[in-house]
DNA sequence: TTGAAAGCGCTAACAT
DNA sequence: ATGTTAGCGCTTTCAA
């Protein structure tokens, strides 16, 4: 006959558990707990012992708030379905998990209210510094990251004030580079395609920088059309498709992202469209996936996850040196990479 | 002239300074900021005013500490490149956006000692509710979950026993479907492409079920390549290409994953390979790359989504109901998608 | 409807 | 090397 242990609602474990069970005070087991040094080899097994033997994980709420030190770091990012912030994060834990830091990451879904209270509530658990994509931010949101006394570092973006630090690409000259390489190719007849607008301000910058320096080439945009909702090949596909049925001499495409970029390049080559000859694309971001195609779109490259490092560098340093902000700049060049898809301009449609 | 108030290392706002800027108790500005009733409008508009005049962000540390209440969901995941993962995340999300409740993410690279120590750093902030990729732990990240007195919902993989709820697929039989699909195709010489099993239950499980199966129908797995590392489109077309030229007589390709499936896809489909009729493919999740394609990859779908939602709606509910645990099974079936790529094979090669 | 007191589980700072 | 005391900033509980 077995007797079953029901224990009701388990109250969790604490120190002094752990205390009682080793025969030490509570302070020593909390300071064996902490690799303190100080505590005698033999207190130090005994406690190891009897709090691997009961199972005991410290309470951090309690001990963050004793010591008013909470190692997180809140990381706001629009998205996780873009492949670009899990990059930026994949930088951000890299240095991270040399420090005592941990990320914690919020998702604002690019909608400035869901910011405002994603902010709100990750300064509520104290993080030690902040890492946020963007330079755009509703005025509470700059309040609350201006109040909040600790690290900011926006990322992503550099157009614009920052609060405090700031790690990115400049968008609008990334635009611009890109208009005049798509210049030089001698293209004149030029599409765009991306997100809407006021939800992406990084695509504006780009877009704008880009028609601003296509308008001194004098060239300018002939067809764009804007999508809401994820970035997909089958988005980019169906929307180049419409664009072509639309405007069939356009003899450039520009995709605000790779994603719909590669689509509207799979739909061309099924076309049998002359690339770069008689048509050329390029989109932005420089993702892995392009290397998966035998035609190489063209892009290009923000090294999203040398952005998340020098981020979290950053805010690890402040954190280290005990400083509430650094007021870095660190503004990266992206590098235009043409691939198979921006060339010379060599067919040209019959009038 | 102007003076610049340079406040040292500001001390962040407590309870007690919106009480003093309001003339309220703390008490009282404590049931306003919790909205909590029993409190005077006259004397609720007071407090809300102070409060967003000095900037007040309470400090959820100490509130969770005083109430011992929680309100994150320790969602722990291997990876966040592979796409499948933010999806589950975008269902928790959808969920517990309805609820009180925040997820709170951490990641393992795949790696059971990175597992413990994640685990282990996210009880000790004591969450409601633990949502966890994965029915394999290792004995200590076990015995974490066993002892957290807190619900937990193991997901993505029913094939095993779980420490309390589990939401997922049960990969045996989806590799045993596809086998069965294979054979009925008429497909005998398979060749399977995947990651490095000992990193990936489900992925063996999926292996493991497709050979069983196989083996009823008396076809047998003639060449395999395992791979360390992210799964790219890239990856998929450099293994199948060593593939069929180390063994050219293969008539079924079967892939761990719809992105190095779809790799391998692209690579036959410019080798002219007659797909299905010469060589049949699939991979398997049913992702939405997939749908960007002009030849479907075969797969099967999961519901990534769907069991992020599922395992949110347990969490919350046991929440709600002051439950430690629900020992619910969700076990939802996968779908075979056929495409373009799962046909029935029509071309012999010669002998 | 409001307030006062006690304490959540830990750690800083000071003994010893 | 170890222990004692006094909070951290809030919420619970009880009293008014």
């Amino acid at each position: 006959m077995s007797v079953k242990l029901v224990r009701e609602k388990r109250r969790p474990l604490t120190l002094r558990d752990v205390s009682e069970a080793s025969g030490v005070s509570e302070m020593t087991v909390s300071r064996v707990l902490r690799n303190r040094g100080d505590v005698s080899q033999a207190t130090r097994e005994k406690v190891l012992a009897a709090a691997r033997e009961l199972g005991y994980v410290p309470n951090k709420i309690a001990g963050a708030l004793a010591s008013s030190r909470v190692n997180l770091v809140a990381v706001i990012i629009p998205s996780l379905s873009n492949m670009v912030f899990p990059e930026v994060l994949a930088g951000i834990s890299q240095i991270l998990d040399e420090t005592p830091l941990q990320p914690v990451v919020g998702v604002t879904q690019y909608k400035p209210e869901k910011e405002e209270r994603v902010l709100y509530e990750m300064l509520s658990w104290r993080p030690s510094g902040v890492i946020i994509a963007g330079i755009e931010h509703s005025e509470a949101s700059r309040a609350m990251l201006e109040a909040s006394g600790i690290p900011i570092v926006e990322i992503m973006d550099t157009d614009g004030r920052p609060v405090d630090s700031v790690v990115g690409v400049s968008h609008r000259r990334a635009g611009r580079e890109m208009a005049k390489a798509i210049a030089r190719g001698g293209y004149s007849r030029i599409g765009f395609m991306g997100t809407k607008m006021p939800l992406d301000h990084r695509a504006r910058k780009r877009f704008e920088g880009f028609t601003e320096a296509l308008a001194k080439e004098g060239i300018e945009v002939v067809d764009t059309d804007f999508y809401e909702g994820p970035s997909s090949l089958r988005k980019g596909r169906e929307m180049t498709a419409a664009m072509l049925a639309r405007s069939p001499d356009l003899d450039f495409l520009y995709y605000s992202n790779d994603m719909i970029g590669a689509g509207g390049m799979l739909y061309c080559l099924e076309q049998g469209i002359d690339i770069p000859g008689r048509m050329g694309l390029a989109g932005f971001n420089g993702v892995e996936l392009l290397e998966g195609f035998s035609t190489r779109l063209a892009t290009m490259n923000t090294e999203r996850k040398e952005i998340g490092r020098a981020a979290a560098e950053i805010v690890a340093r402040c954190v280290a040196e005990g400083r509430a902000s650094a007021g870095e700049r660190v503004e990266l060049a992206p590098k235009l990479l043409p691939g198979d898809t921006l060339g010379v301009k060599t067919v040209f449609p019959v009038e």
